[in-house]
DNA sequence: TAAATATGTCAACATGACTGACATATTTTT
DNA sequence: AAAAATATGTCAGTCATGTTGACATATTTA
């Protein structure tokens, strides 16, 4: 299997999508399902471990930001980032150029939680990242990247490239 | 960017892990929204999107086979499943060998319904491989079966891999 | 005949999305 | 200085999709 099942060569057009559609829903399913016990056992969902996530990637984010990163409405967010905020996890700080905005930073304790949460799916994927090999990792890139919708993509990987210049 | 963003020996352990992350979240995300139009005007939701695809892409399935592929409860199930099968998408045949199980198909009205929605994700997923390139194509799929959950993977790989035969 | 299995259904509930309308504080434009 | 635009927040109702628990039916297996 290995060897047939990867190459590329040997499947038309139509087997290309529907492996790649599969692998993506699996691969994708069996990643983002790690988290969800930790976050159980504080009252959260994966709503809650984006916020954080991209909180503590883009300390001093805007809300306006962050509801674009999510593609969701203020409302939907607000219900989700309040909670964190009253539970002392994420911190809204004042604009000091813009006094209407709040930029948004983890707290220790937020920041805690979220390394708790990552654990788990960091070691999950770095395994996997070691099984396919490094040839292999910059493929899984190049094709996500390729996947992000065009009007999306310069300004998200500027975004996934922050802190990794070299 | 194209050539430090995607050279993944200049990247720190974490930081793969956070562009891998990222990029999975984006591009799935991208991918994924393609056929929410489509679906709407049919009212239908990416439940049973999911449905079609499985159903289609495995005729005869048994509910529980569907069940373990979708991660759900038959109760979650049963809904989507059943408006599917009242506006005549999909029909479920008693089975001959045990009469207890429903064998899942595709109406033709249920097919080309499946061919509606997958026209578009088609196209967009095989543009981002002609971008990325067949070896890049390779690494995806790769690390993306790495991602599998150990006590899936066998059973789903050849499940993916099903009607790709050489 | 009894137990196990495959499927379906009723009811209540949780999460995380949505829309629409409105409120407040602050900055920008006129 | 007044008016308009912007960033954020909130109330209220709704929807899609998941959950648990309990129970029902038909069929196969022990």
């Amino acid at each position: 299997m290995t060897d047939i099942f990867f190459n590329v060569k040997k499947h038309s057009d139509h087997q290309k999508f529907l492996k790649g559609m599969e692998l993506l829903y699996f691969g994708y399913r069996d990643f983002i399902s790690w988290p969800d016990d930790v976050l159980q056992t504080y009252g959260f969902g994966r709503a809650h471990h984006r916020i954080l996530h991209f909180v503590g990637r883009n300390p001093g984010l805007k809300v306006a930001e962050l509801l674009k990163l999510l593609n969701i409405t203020k409302q939907s967010l607000s219900r989700v980032l309040s909670t964190l905020v009253e539970k002392g996890h994420v911190r809204q700080d004042i604009g000091t150029i813009d006094r209407r905005q709040r930029l948004l930073h983890l707290t220790e304790q937020g920041q805690n939680l979220l390394d708790k949460i990552t654990e788990h799916q960091k070691e999950h994927m770095l395994k996997a990242f070691e099984k396919a090999g490094e040839q292999s990792v910059e493929g899984f890139w190049k094709v996500l990247s390729a996947l992000i919708a065009d009007e999306n993509r310069t300004e998200i990987l500027d975004r996934v490239n922050k802190d990794m210049g070299e």
